[in-house]
DNA sequence: ACGCGGATATATCGGATTGATATATCTACC
DNA sequence: GGTAGATATATCAATCCGATATATCCGCGT
Protein backbone atom coordinates (compact mmCIF):
# COMPACT_ATOMS: atom_id res chain seq x y z
CA UNK A 1 0.00 0.00 0.00
CA UNK A 2 1.34 3.58 -0.78
CA UNK A 3 1.43 5.42 2.09
CA UNK A 4 0.39 9.79 1.80
CA UNK A 5 2.75 11.91 2.95
CA UNK A 6 0.51 12.52 6.29
CA UNK A 7 0.00 8.62 6.91
CA UNK A 8 4.06 8.25 6.87
CA UNK A 9 4.70 11.16 9.47
CA UNK A 10 1.32 9.43 11.86
CA UNK A 11 2.79 5.83 11.61
CA UNK A 12 6.68 7.65 12.59
CA UNK A 13 5.48 9.37 15.24
CA UNK A 14 3.05 6.34 17.01
CA UNK A 15 6.44 3.89 16.36
CA UNK A 16 7.29 6.40 19.48
CA UNK A 17 3.98 5.90 21.45
CA UNK A 18 0.54 6.23 21.29
CA UNK A 19 -0.68 9.54 20.48
CA UNK A 20 -4.03 11.67 19.66
CA UNK A 21 -4.71 13.25 16.62
CA UNK A 22 -3.87 16.84 18.54
CA UNK A 23 -0.70 15.50 19.86
CA UNK A 24 0.98 14.28 16.20
CA UNK A 25 0.04 17.95 15.04
CA UNK A 26 1.51 19.75 18.16
CA UNK A 27 5.00 17.02 17.69
CA UNK A 28 4.75 17.76 13.96
CA UNK A 29 4.48 21.66 14.50
CA UNK A 30 7.42 21.42 17.26
CA UNK A 31 10.15 19.63 15.54
CA UNK A 32 9.16 18.24 12.00
CA UNK A 33 7.31 21.49 10.63
CA UNK A 34 10.38 22.81 8.53
CA UNK A 35 11.23 19.74 6.35
CA UNK A 36 7.21 17.98 6.86
CA UNK A 37 4.03 19.76 7.80
CA UNK A 38 0.99 18.22 8.53
CA UNK A 39 -2.29 20.26 8.85
CA UNK A 40 -5.19 18.91 10.73
CA UNK A 41 -7.84 18.59 7.32
CA UNK A 42 -5.18 15.78 6.54
CA UNK A 43 -4.61 14.04 9.92
CA UNK A 44 -7.51 12.89 10.91
CA UNK A 45 -9.24 11.53 8.10
CA UNK A 46 -5.83 10.14 7.83
CA UNK A 47 -6.34 8.40 10.80
CA UNK A 48 -9.42 6.36 10.18
CA UNK A 49 -8.18 5.62 7.27
CA UNK A 50 -5.03 3.93 8.81
CA UNK A 51 -7.49 2.41 10.96
CA UNK A 52 -9.89 1.71 8.54
CA UNK A 53 -6.41 -0.16 7.23
CA UNK A 54 -5.87 -1.88 10.54
CA UNK A 55 -1.88 -0.25 10.84
CA UNK A 56 -3.39 1.88 13.40
CA UNK A 57 -5.98 1.25 15.98
CA UNK A 58 -7.67 3.76 17.84
CA UNK A 59 -8.74 3.54 21.99
CA UNK A 60 -11.30 5.64 23.31
CA UNK A 61 -9.31 8.15 26.35
CA UNK A 62 -12.10 10.51 26.94
CA UNK A 63 -12.12 11.84 30.12
CA UNK A 64 -15.98 12.75 30.80
CA UNK A 65 -17.77 14.51 28.11
CA UNK A 66 -13.88 15.31 26.57
CA UNK A 67 -13.49 13.37 23.73
CA UNK A 68 -10.18 11.72 23.23
CA UNK A 69 -8.68 8.95 20.18
CA UNK A 70 -5.75 7.65 21.53
CA UNK A 71 -4.35 5.58 18.17
CA UNK A 72 -1.56 3.25 18.42
CA UNK A 73 0.26 1.31 15.45
CA UNK A 74 -1.01 -2.57 15.25
CA UNK A 75 1.28 -5.16 14.52
CA UNK A 76 0.69 -4.79 10.72
CA UNK A 77 1.08 -1.07 11.13
CA UNK A 78 4.75 -1.54 13.10
CA UNK A 79 5.94 -3.44 10.22
CA UNK A 80 4.91 -0.90 7.38
CA UNK A 81 6.27 1.95 9.98
CA UNK A 82 9.34 0.03 9.79
CA UNK A 83 9.58 -1.13 6.88
CA UNK A 84 8.59 2.52 5.14
CA UNK A 85 11.50 3.88 7.39
CA UNK A 86 14.19 1.56 6.14
CA UNK A 87 13.37 2.09 2.92
CA UNK A 88 15.15 4.57 0.84
CA UNK A 89 14.09 7.90 0.76
CA UNK A 90 12.32 9.30 -2.37
CA UNK A 91 10.25 12.81 -1.20
CA UNK A 92 12.60 15.91 -1.76
CA UNK A 93 10.67 19.19 -2.45
CA UNK A 94 11.17 22.90 -2.01
CA UNK A 95 9.31 25.59 -2.40
CA UNK A 96 11.92 28.99 -1.96
CA UNK A 97 10.00 32.21 -3.16
CA UNK A 98 13.90 33.85 -1.87
CA UNK A 99 15.61 31.83 -4.99
CA UNK A 100 12.05 32.54 -7.47
CA UNK A 101 12.80 36.19 -6.98
CA UNK A 102 16.71 35.85 -7.13
CA UNK A 103 15.97 34.07 -10.52
CA UNK A 104 14.07 36.73 -11.91
CA UNK A 105 16.29 39.54 -10.31
CA UNK A 106 16.82 40.94 -14.16
CA UNK A 107 13.62 42.05 -13.87
CA UNK A 108 14.23 44.68 -10.69
CA UNK A 109 17.31 47.22 -10.14
CA UNK A 110 19.90 44.99 -8.70
CA UNK A 111 19.76 46.73 -5.59
CA UNK A 112 16.61 46.30 -4.97
CA UNK A 113 16.92 42.54 -5.83
CA UNK A 114 20.11 42.87 -3.09
CA UNK A 115 18.00 44.28 -0.90
CA UNK A 116 15.42 41.12 -1.53
CA UNK A 117 18.38 39.17 -1.50
CA UNK A 118 19.14 40.40 2.60
CA UNK A 119 15.61 39.82 3.34
CA UNK A 120 15.95 35.98 2.63
CA UNK A 121 19.23 35.49 4.55
CA UNK A 122 17.34 37.37 7.22
CA UNK A 123 14.08 34.54 7.53
CA UNK A 124 17.09 32.19 7.29
CA UNK A 125 18.97 33.40 10.17
CA UNK A 126 15.66 33.77 12.17
CA UNK A 127 14.94 30.17 11.48
CA UNK A 128 17.77 28.87 12.81
CA UNK A 129 17.38 30.99 15.96
CA UNK A 130 14.21 29.49 16.19
CA UNK A 131 15.34 25.87 15.65
CA UNK A 132 18.11 26.71 18.51
CA UNK A 133 15.88 27.22 20.45
CA UNK A 134 13.62 24.05 19.98
CA UNK A 135 17.17 21.64 20.47
CA UNK A 136 17.52 23.52 23.94
CA UNK A 137 14.27 22.59 24.77
CA UNK A 138 14.90 18.92 23.77
CA UNK A 139 17.98 18.65 25.48
CA UNK A 140 16.48 19.98 28.68
CA UNK A 141 12.92 17.86 28.42
CA UNK A 142 13.96 15.38 25.96
CA UNK A 143 10.97 16.10 23.60
CA UNK A 144 10.25 19.72 21.89
CA UNK A 145 6.64 19.98 23.12
CA UNK A 146 5.80 18.41 26.93
CA UNK A 147 7.90 16.19 29.07
CA UNK A 148 8.91 12.83 27.20
CA UNK A 149 11.40 9.95 27.98
CA UNK A 150 14.88 10.55 27.14
CA UNK A 151 16.36 12.90 24.32
CA UNK A 152 15.57 11.56 21.37
CA UNK A 153 19.00 11.22 19.11
CA UNK A 154 16.85 11.56 15.90
CA UNK A 155 15.44 14.74 16.80
CA UNK A 156 18.20 16.86 17.69
CA UNK A 157 20.36 15.11 14.59
CA UNK A 158 17.61 16.65 12.11
CA UNK A 159 17.43 19.96 14.47
CA UNK A 160 21.19 20.19 13.74
CA UNK A 161 20.69 19.93 10.22
CA UNK A 162 17.92 22.51 10.14
CA UNK A 163 20.12 24.89 12.52
CA UNK A 164 22.56 24.61 9.90
CA UNK A 165 21.54 24.68 6.66
CA UNK A 166 20.02 27.82 7.59
CA UNK A 167 22.61 29.76 8.85
CA UNK A 168 24.51 28.39 5.43
CA UNK A 169 22.01 29.30 3.80
CA UNK A 170 22.09 33.09 5.30
CA UNK A 171 25.19 33.13 4.45
CA UNK A 172 25.10 32.54 0.52
CA UNK A 173 22.28 34.93 0.44
CA UNK A 174 23.88 37.34 1.51
CA UNK A 175 27.00 36.83 -0.19
CA UNK A 176 24.81 37.04 -3.25
CA UNK A 177 22.88 40.06 -1.99
CA UNK A 178 27.26 41.31 -1.75
CA UNK A 179 27.45 40.55 -5.85
CA UNK A 180 24.50 41.92 -6.80
CA UNK A 181 24.87 45.47 -5.46
CA UNK A 182 28.80 45.09 -6.75
CA UNK A 183 27.45 44.63 -10.10
CA UNK A 184 27.36 47.44 -12.74
CA UNK A 185 23.78 49.19 -12.48
CA UNK A 186 23.17 47.29 -15.50
CA UNK A 187 19.41 48.03 -17.21
CA UNK A 188 16.56 46.81 -15.99
CA UNK A 189 15.12 43.91 -18.65
CA UNK A 190 11.46 43.71 -19.73
CA UNK B 1 -4.65 40.88 -5.53
CA UNK B 2 -3.17 37.22 -3.83
CA UNK B 3 -1.01 35.86 -6.06
CA UNK B 4 -0.95 32.19 -6.56
CA UNK B 5 2.07 29.79 -6.35
CA UNK B 6 1.63 29.32 -9.85
CA UNK B 7 0.74 33.17 -10.54
CA UNK B 8 3.79 34.36 -9.45
CA UNK B 9 5.88 31.97 -11.45
CA UNK B 10 3.55 32.76 -14.71
CA UNK B 11 4.55 36.53 -14.17
CA UNK B 12 7.91 36.15 -13.64
CA UNK B 13 8.50 33.92 -16.89
CA UNK B 14 6.83 36.64 -19.25
CA UNK B 15 8.95 39.02 -17.20
CA UNK B 16 11.23 37.84 -19.82
CA UNK B 17 9.08 37.55 -23.15
CA UNK B 18 6.18 36.10 -24.07
CA UNK B 19 5.25 33.05 -23.86
CA UNK B 20 2.83 29.61 -24.23
CA UNK B 21 2.00 27.44 -21.16
CA UNK B 22 3.81 24.85 -23.03
CA UNK B 23 7.08 26.99 -22.62
CA UNK B 24 6.11 28.28 -18.97
CA UNK B 25 6.52 24.61 -18.28
CA UNK B 26 9.61 23.46 -19.98
CA UNK B 27 10.99 26.43 -18.69
CA UNK B 28 10.20 25.52 -14.37
CA UNK B 29 11.04 22.00 -15.16
CA UNK B 30 14.14 23.02 -16.94
CA UNK B 31 15.49 25.13 -13.88
CA UNK B 32 13.32 26.30 -11.39
CA UNK B 33 11.67 23.34 -10.53
CA UNK B 34 14.27 22.01 -7.45
CA UNK B 35 12.80 25.03 -5.48
CA UNK B 36 9.57 25.98 -7.26
CA UNK B 37 7.25 23.34 -9.31
CA UNK B 38 4.51 23.61 -11.51
CA UNK B 39 2.01 21.62 -13.09
CA UNK B 40 -0.21 22.05 -16.36
CA UNK B 41 -3.31 21.43 -14.14
CA UNK B 42 -2.47 24.89 -12.73
CA UNK B 43 -0.44 26.53 -15.28
CA UNK B 44 -3.59 26.92 -17.91
CA UNK B 45 -6.52 27.58 -15.62
CA UNK B 46 -4.34 30.02 -13.83
CA UNK B 47 -3.73 31.76 -17.35
CA UNK B 48 -7.31 32.17 -17.87
CA UNK B 49 -7.57 33.45 -14.55
CA UNK B 50 -4.89 36.04 -15.27
CA UNK B 51 -5.69 37.30 -18.34
CA UNK B 52 -9.41 37.71 -16.95
CA UNK B 53 -7.83 39.59 -14.21
CA UNK B 54 -5.91 42.39 -16.62
CA UNK B 55 -2.68 41.02 -15.85
CA UNK B 56 -1.29 39.43 -19.24
CA UNK B 57 -2.79 39.06 -22.48
CA UNK B 58 -3.21 35.62 -24.75
CA UNK B 59 -2.37 35.98 -28.59
CA UNK B 60 -3.43 33.61 -30.76
CA UNK B 61 0.15 32.53 -32.49
CA UNK B 62 -1.45 29.32 -33.92
CA UNK B 63 0.21 27.80 -36.86
CA UNK B 64 -2.33 26.47 -39.30
CA UNK B 65 -4.26 23.78 -37.41
CA UNK B 66 -1.66 23.71 -34.58
CA UNK B 67 -3.11 25.54 -31.99
CA UNK B 68 -0.78 28.17 -29.99
CA UNK B 69 -1.75 31.08 -27.73
CA UNK B 70 1.11 33.46 -26.45
CA UNK B 71 0.92 35.21 -23.29
CA UNK B 72 2.34 38.64 -22.77
CA UNK B 73 1.94 40.99 -19.69
CA UNK B 74 0.15 44.19 -19.91
CA UNK B 75 0.98 47.35 -18.16
CA UNK B 76 -0.77 46.14 -15.01
CA UNK B 77 1.14 42.94 -15.11
CA UNK B 78 4.60 44.13 -15.53
CA UNK B 79 3.72 46.46 -12.47
CA UNK B 80 2.12 43.66 -10.35
CA UNK B 81 5.32 41.23 -11.58
CA UNK B 82 7.97 44.09 -10.32
CA UNK B 83 6.01 44.56 -7.34
CA UNK B 84 6.00 40.85 -6.45
CA UNK B 85 9.80 40.29 -7.40
CA UNK B 86 10.67 43.37 -5.06
CA UNK B 87 8.83 42.62 -1.98
CA UNK B 88 9.85 40.56 0.82
CA UNK B 89 10.16 36.93 -0.18
CA UNK B 90 7.48 34.98 2.34
CA UNK B 91 6.87 31.43 1.45
CA UNK B 92 9.52 28.65 2.22
CA UNK B 93 8.64 25.19 2.46
CA UNK B 94 10.42 21.81 2.15
CA UNK B 95 9.39 18.36 2.44
CA UNK B 96 12.66 16.50 2.46
CA UNK B 97 11.87 12.31 3.14
CA UNK B 98 15.43 11.39 4.28
CA UNK B 99 15.36 14.05 7.25
CA UNK B 100 11.96 12.37 8.34
CA UNK B 101 13.21 9.02 8.52
CA UNK B 102 16.44 10.11 10.20
CA UNK B 103 13.96 11.75 12.36
CA UNK B 104 12.23 8.15 12.97
CA UNK B 105 15.65 6.25 12.99
CA UNK B 106 14.90 4.83 17.16
CA UNK B 107 12.61 2.88 15.38
CA UNK B 108 15.14 1.16 13.00
CA UNK B 109 18.55 -0.96 13.59
CA UNK B 110 21.31 2.07 13.52
CA UNK B 111 22.91 0.27 10.43
CA UNK B 112 20.07 0.08 8.55
CA UNK B 113 19.30 3.65 9.32
CA UNK B 114 23.17 4.66 8.49
CA UNK B 115 22.22 3.39 5.03
CA UNK B 116 19.00 5.12 4.48
CA UNK B 117 20.86 8.34 5.21
CA UNK B 118 23.82 7.15 2.62
CA UNK B 119 20.88 7.04 0.31
CA UNK B 120 19.48 10.40 0.67
CA UNK B 121 23.45 11.78 0.58
CA UNK B 122 23.51 10.02 -3.05
CA UNK B 123 20.22 11.55 -3.84
CA UNK B 124 22.02 15.00 -3.62
CA UNK B 125 25.14 13.71 -5.13
CA UNK B 126 22.89 13.02 -8.38
CA UNK B 127 21.21 16.21 -7.46
CA UNK B 128 23.81 18.83 -7.80
CA UNK B 129 25.48 16.73 -10.81
CA UNK B 130 22.22 17.21 -12.83
CA UNK B 131 22.17 20.98 -11.91
CA UNK B 132 25.45 21.11 -12.82
CA UNK B 133 24.74 19.84 -16.21
CA UNK B 134 22.14 22.21 -16.49
CA UNK B 135 24.23 25.02 -15.36
CA UNK B 136 26.69 23.84 -18.38
CA UNK B 137 24.13 24.37 -21.09
CA UNK B 138 22.73 27.79 -19.65
CA UNK B 139 26.38 28.72 -19.57
CA UNK B 140 26.44 27.43 -23.99
CA UNK B 141 23.04 28.36 -25.00
CA UNK B 142 21.83 31.41 -22.67
CA UNK B 143 19.25 29.01 -21.30
CA UNK B 144 18.25 25.95 -19.97
CA UNK B 145 15.76 24.69 -22.57
CA UNK B 146 16.72 26.09 -26.06
CA UNK B 147 18.35 29.29 -27.65
CA UNK B 148 17.34 32.86 -25.52
CA UNK B 149 19.36 35.96 -25.80
CA UNK B 150 22.44 35.95 -23.35
CA UNK B 151 22.69 33.53 -20.91
CA UNK B 152 20.43 34.68 -17.89
CA UNK B 153 22.33 36.02 -14.34
CA UNK B 154 19.45 35.26 -12.66
CA UNK B 155 19.56 31.03 -13.86
CA UNK B 156 22.89 30.70 -13.16
CA UNK B 157 22.86 32.00 -9.50
CA UNK B 158 20.15 30.13 -8.14
CA UNK B 159 21.61 26.86 -10.36
CA UNK B 160 25.03 27.69 -8.51
CA UNK B 161 22.49 27.68 -5.12
CA UNK B 162 21.08 24.24 -6.09
CA UNK B 163 24.65 23.26 -6.71
CA UNK B 164 26.27 24.10 -3.89
CA UNK B 165 23.37 23.47 -1.43
CA UNK B 166 23.30 19.75 -2.82
CA UNK B 167 26.68 18.97 -1.94
CA UNK B 168 26.74 20.48 1.62
CA UNK B 169 23.77 18.30 2.05
CA UNK B 170 25.49 15.09 0.58
CA UNK B 171 28.36 15.80 2.99
CA UNK B 172 26.11 16.45 5.85
CA UNK B 173 24.15 13.14 5.12
CA UNK B 174 27.41 11.40 4.92
CA UNK B 175 28.36 12.66 7.86
CA UNK B 176 24.94 11.80 10.01
CA UNK B 177 25.49 7.85 8.50
CA UNK B 178 28.55 7.54 10.17
CA UNK B 179 27.46 8.83 13.64
CA UNK B 180 24.74 6.39 13.05
CA UNK B 181 27.58 3.50 11.97
CA UNK B 182 30.19 4.17 15.34
CA UNK B 183 26.67 4.67 17.77
CA UNK B 184 26.99 1.48 20.06
CA UNK B 185 24.36 -0.47 18.63
CA UNK B 186 21.38 0.54 20.66
CA UNK B 187 18.22 -1.33 20.70
CA UNK B 188 15.30 -0.76 18.24
CA UNK B 189 13.15 1.42 19.98
CA UNK B 190 9.03 0.82 20.02
C1' DA C 1 -17.65 30.51 43.65
C1' DC C 2 -17.17 32.60 39.27
C1' DG C 3 -15.54 33.74 34.89
C1' DC C 4 -12.14 33.95 31.47
C1' DG C 5 -8.26 32.91 28.58
C1' DG C 6 -5.59 29.41 26.77
C1' DA C 7 -4.87 24.57 25.93
C1' DT C 8 -6.95 20.24 24.36
C1' DA C 9 -9.53 17.83 20.81
C1' DT C 10 -11.95 16.88 16.63
C1' DA C 11 -14.20 18.18 12.35
C1' DT C 12 -14.92 20.56 8.06
C1' DC C 13 -14.56 23.48 3.87
C1' DG C 14 -12.99 26.03 -0.19
C1' DG C 15 -9.38 26.42 -2.90
C1' DA C 16 -4.74 25.12 -4.46
C1' DT C 17 -1.90 21.44 -6.27
C1' DT C 18 -0.22 17.24 -8.16
C1' DG C 19 0.42 13.68 -11.43
C1' DA C 20 -1.34 11.30 -14.81
C1' DT C 21 -3.71 10.98 -18.80
C1' DA C 22 -6.29 12.24 -23.21
C1' DT C 23 -6.37 14.57 -27.51
C1' DA C 24 -4.39 16.50 -31.48
C1' DT C 25 -0.91 18.50 -34.49
C1' DC C 26 3.65 19.31 -36.12
C1' DT C 27 8.61 18.13 -37.33
C1' DA C 28 12.50 15.27 -38.30
C1' DC C 29 14.09 11.37 -39.93
C1' DC C 30 14.43 7.00 -42.31
C1' DG D 1 4.81 7.45 -46.54
C1' DG D 2 5.23 6.26 -41.76
C1' DT D 3 6.37 6.96 -37.20
C1' DA D 4 8.65 8.60 -33.04
C1' DG D 5 9.06 12.46 -30.39
C1' DA D 6 8.14 17.33 -29.56
C1' DT D 7 4.58 20.90 -29.20
C1' DA D 8 0.22 22.37 -27.21
C1' DT D 9 -3.86 22.39 -24.43
C1' DA D 10 -7.20 20.32 -21.40
C1' DT D 11 -9.03 17.61 -17.66
C1' DC D 12 -9.69 14.59 -13.55
C1' DA D 13 -9.40 12.28 -9.13
C1' DA D 14 -6.90 12.52 -5.26
C1' DT D 15 -4.36 15.05 -2.10
C1' DC D 16 -3.24 18.80 0.66
C1' DC D 17 -3.35 23.33 3.11
C1' DG D 18 -4.96 26.99 6.01
C1' DA D 19 -8.42 28.71 8.34
C1' DT D 20 -12.17 28.26 10.97
C1' DA D 21 -16.01 26.22 13.87
C1' DT D 22 -17.36 23.74 17.89
C1' DA D 23 -16.83 22.13 22.38
C1' DT D 24 -14.57 20.84 26.63
C1' DC D 25 -11.08 21.21 30.04
C1' DC D 26 -7.78 23.51 33.29
C1' DG D 27 -5.45 27.16 35.86
C1' DC D 28 -5.68 31.48 37.48
C1' DG D 29 -7.21 35.82 39.44
C1' DT D 30 -10.74 38.06 42.05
Amino acid sequence: MELSATAKVILGMLAGRPRSGYEIKQLVDGSARFFWAASYGQIYPELKKLEKAGLIAGDDSSNGARQRTTFKLTARGRRAARQWIAGPPEVLEMRDEGLLKLFFSGAVEPKRAAEVARERAAISRAKAAQLRAIAEQVDETGSPAGPEAEPDAGSLTVLSYGIEMSEWTAEWFERAAEDLENQTAGEVRG
